[in-house]
DNA sequence: CCGCATCCTATTCGATACTG
DNA sequence: CAGTATCGAATAGGATGCGG
């Protein structure tokens, strides 16, 4: 058996009470999956290189393993094409771009990054000077 | 000096070059961070014990983390009381307040499920009549 | 080309016990 | 009450090598 499957983390359904969006969470946004949909998203249809070539720095283990998951939940579908070399490629379903306007309120939030980098300069800037202090 | 620092992963600025949103994302939905936003943009001002009652599952060490890393990235602050017995009291920011348009496309997201749900039920039933066929 | 298997490491998380 | 310190367990992730 291999030695991850491709199910999602599955949480223990914990954070769920206080927050009831955590299993969504959970769906798109652990790890890799969100630069694989919003790729999948922006350019298409896609075969493994050319995913494993944008996302530079992700291993085709994982990769793999990401895209299971996304198959497995609806969100891509695999096309293999048992030719030589084999091909294999990857779509984003209907269901992945319902999300779209989820992506789209993500960008509109990403201008506030520098307001978080400057609280991060404050916070780091107090920690030094009670450092001294101390 | 502590085992864990406030600071956010960093992820090496890795997924960031395929999807620019990566650092929004490390930002909102790392692990608890969604619930204590949540419960803390709902329910608003709010001292550690109350947090930790309404996230049912989450240890105080891990609570205090979270916490400490949301408030260097400006998404909330801690207001110190030095009575006995002590008491602290967190609450969201504006900028935190911000992500409002984002928590409200999660959640007219949720709906979704069901057909994930779905899908995962699909798959997995097509994997087992694979498994019987090998 | 695609991706699975195996081994191994690093990080993270929880449990527990203890202070101001 | 609001944390901190220390330890141990679980898990994700990387490296490498092989197979269809």
């Amino acid at each position: 058996m291999a030695e991850d499957t491709a199910r999602t983390p599955e949480p223990a359904a914990d954070p769920e009470n206080a927050c009831p969006v955590s299993p969504v969470v959970d769906l798109v946004f652990s790890r890799w999956t969100t630069p694989i949909l919003w790729t999948l998203h922006q350019s298409g249809r896609m075969r493994f290189v050319e995913l494993e070539r944008r996302i530079t720095t992700i291993t085709p283990k994982v990769l793999t393993q990401r895209l299971r998951q996304l198959e497995r939940d609806g969100l891509v579908t695999r096309a293999y094409y048992a030719e030589v070399p084999p091909r294999v490629e990857y779509e984003i379903t209907d269901l992945g771009r319902s999300l779209a306007p989820l992506f789209a309120a993500l960008s509109e939030w990403t201008p506030n990054m520098d307001k978080v980098e400057q609280a991060r300069n404050s916070y780091d800037a107090a920690q030094r000077s009670r450092s001294r202090r101390a």
